[in-house]
DNA sequence: TATTATTGTGTTTATTGTACACATTGAATC
DNA sequence: GATTCAATGTGTACAATAAACACAATAATA
């Protein structure tokens, strides 16, 4: 059994069981592995069903939608954002990746291929919402994520890897930082993701030479000791440079 | 309507269109971009459709197999290849994307959300073999691709530049080309995957800095001018650098 | 035997990455 | 208000890597 994300268009969770796979596609699902970074840490939003495990969002895909909008459909659902970054990264295929799952006569309790997306969002921006399945929707640090359902860790962490990956091309920065930022905090960011620490001088000497940051007057106040300078990134530098090849990862 | 793989469980082509979805799932298929090296240029394997366009080997996914083992039972099937390399790179999932398809009640005139393959195989090694739906498989230049049919293109294209992309961490030399070969022959396979030219004596140098490459005392003889040494990859080394994160790109 | 196009093997220079040192600052403490 | 502390801002020296380039060797062809 898997959770949905509207069921406006059924009369009951029953109806649900009986009649959704005349609106979505039988065998077929979507996982997402949203990210954000909240005190110097990545975290993942997480769903725990009503008396059940913890899982990663997901959804179904609706007949005549495509599987992105589907993607986006669910996010939207779960976070209240409807503009965020979002990356399909790998199709769980295992025919046996469902392990608690019992053979119900529904739809739903056939076998189903998840297409894996993860998801960028600015952490504060977020408002969790559980759906009809979930008693909680709650944010976890990456290290600290309890045992999901089905393959779901196992979804996760290839989610990371890909966003491991993708740090050199894609705008992750970008999306998982609020407008004004820290160089520590840019830092963090990287070192969390990598999982290894670098060296901080030489971290903003290659940071600044991208020319995709502006250093605003401001500083950030309130920490003990000295402050450190806002930035924002040059949002038109940064995308111009991703498209021309320039690497901005570590 | 799309191709499939073996058919012996059916009795003819039309009890395959009827009962079909008993063995396979609907909506899904597997489309495989085969690639080799040959001539010094990268070639992708074709299927004719009787009486139609080209288009990529294909196939569906049953009930109880895994999506991994549905392509390499179709590739099988077109290459008779059982041990290559293969790896999914993207899902395309736009409701649109067969366009040149008619709506049959038949299962296989719905839509299908087909899961992207590619393939590294040895040239010399392939045995093309055309499927029932098919009247011709050939290897193209992959600069001199026909019109195909749906989004194929667009899936080759796509799974080109993963293959561009995996050229630094999976091992696509080694499952491109021959036990044996030259220097010049391994640059025109990185010139031909990157679609830029290296320098020679750079490409040569870098190669061997990365210990995975063993010369053989032999030399390729035949063509003019002088004679090239024959090299073949030191596999553990090989395997053993991926895995250690050496990057083997350029 | 001379020619030609290609291969084998360097060197030099520029660029990038790594390691490390010291001054500055803002809050907390005495 | 001076001192301490832990963090930030800035810079320099050295190592490693990448890029540009030069010349000798060789196998078929003319």
């Amino acid at each position: 059994m898997r959770k949905s994300g509207s069921t406006e268009v059924f009369t009951s969770l029953d109806d649900f069981y009986q009649r959704g796979d005349q609106v979505y596609l039988p065998h077929l699902s979507v996982d997402c592995a949203i990210f954000g970074f909240h005190e110097n840490q990545l975290r993942v939003l997480l769903l725990k069903w009503k008396g059940g495990k913890w899982c990663l969002p997901g959804g179904f895909i609706k007949h005549k939608e495509s599987v992105d909008t589907a993607a986006h459909r669910i996010l939207q659902e779960r976070t209240g954002l409807t503009d965020l970054y979002l990356k399909q990264f790998y199709v769980f295929g295992d025919p046996k990746r469902e392990k608690e799952k019992k053979n119900s006569p529904h739809w739903i309790g056939k076998r189903f291929i998840s297409i894996g997306y993860y998801a960028l969002v600015e952490f504060s921006k977020v408002q969790p919402h559980p759906d009809v399945f979930s008693e909680a929707c709650e944010w976890f640090d990456i290290d600290e994520v309890p045992g999901l359902i089905y393959d779901h860790k196992a979804i996760m962490m290839k989610a990371l890897e890909a966003l491991r990956f993708d740090l050199n091309d894609h705008p992750v920065g970008l999306n998982l930082l609020p407008k004004k930022f820290t160089m520590p905090e840019l830092q963090r960011l990287y070192e969390t993701i990598l999982g290894e620490s670098i060296d901080r001088r030489n971290f903003q000497k290659h940071m600044l030479s991208m020319d995709i940051l502006i250093r605003l007057e401001e500083r950030k106040t309130g920490g003990a000791h000295k402050a450190p300078y806002l930035y924002q990134f040059d949002k038109r530098k940064y995308m111009l440079a991703l498209r021309q090849g320039l690497k901005l990862g570590w």
